[in-house]
DNA sequence: ACTGAAATCAGTAATCATTACTATTTTGTA
DNA sequence: TACAAAATAGTAATGATTACTGATTTCAGT
């Protein structure tokens, strides 16, 4: 069960860490797609998977029923704009807080918090 | 396109504000279909959409890829139990001002965030 | 470099949640 | 009561993701 390394995997990962708009798994393969012409989609979504569960890159989950990949693995925020869909990086002060603000009256453990902004963003205000 | 009472959202309201676990339109659907058996499941969709939209409930996007539902529309948090994947209600502080520390370094308008706790719930990590 | 077992792949089929379609039934109003 | 608009049941379609399978690639031990 060891991990081999796979060209495909390098590839996907590459690519990856040359966006920093949140690709889904279907832009990440027409995009990979274009230097690794026969890769699969099952691959990508397969290397996706894998990646995340090491570490390696983010999975979001925006609440718009697809998901979105970051290279990015520092902690970090983000914003769905309402109009356009995009995502955009949140440069924030850390909200940990919040944390210790719901685990006051709880008697479970609360682990870590998944927390997203939306609005409209400068770009389509501005139209 | 005035809205027409109808029995069916009235029966699917009223299981949803019989239950406190945030169930997913399946769930409601097949206990639904105890008092109401040939109720069909896209009414059930159709209608806990337009439940959803008229404000009369929630729509809950807890990271699990199914959507879940919610009668209670005050203002609160949710946890997920990673373990048994169950949706537990919070009672916390409001944490509005993550908006505002959000907002700070950001162009666009910031109208709301989705916020949602995770962990080890008390009954499975007493087990 | 060569070999073989384990890992990975491409291609395709299957799954699962959700939405769309359509002919029929229900609702509410005039 | 009559009738147009809205809603329904049942089913088909969609879209993202996962599972399967036989062929290919990787790499540790020779």
């Amino acid at each position: 069960m060891a991990i081999k390394h796979s060209r495909q995997r390098q590839v996907i990962k590459d690519f990856l860490m040359t966006r920093h708009d949140h690709p889904t798994a279907d832009v990440v393969y027409t995009n990979v797609r274009q230097e690794y012409p026969n890769i699969s989609l099952g691959t990508v979504y397969r290397n996706l998977t894998l990646l995340a569960d090491m570490g390696e890159i983010t999975r979001l989950r925006v609440g718009d029923g697809v998901d979105h990949f970051d290279a990015d693995t520092s902690r970090h925020y983000h914003f769905i704009c309402s109009k356009c869909g995009q995502v955009i990086d949140l440069k924030m002060n850390n909200i940990d807080d919040i944390v210790d603000i719901a685990g006051m009256n709880f008697n479970g453990e609360i682990q870590g918090h998944m927390t997203y902004f939306y609005g409209i963003c400068g770009n389509c205000r501005d139209k």
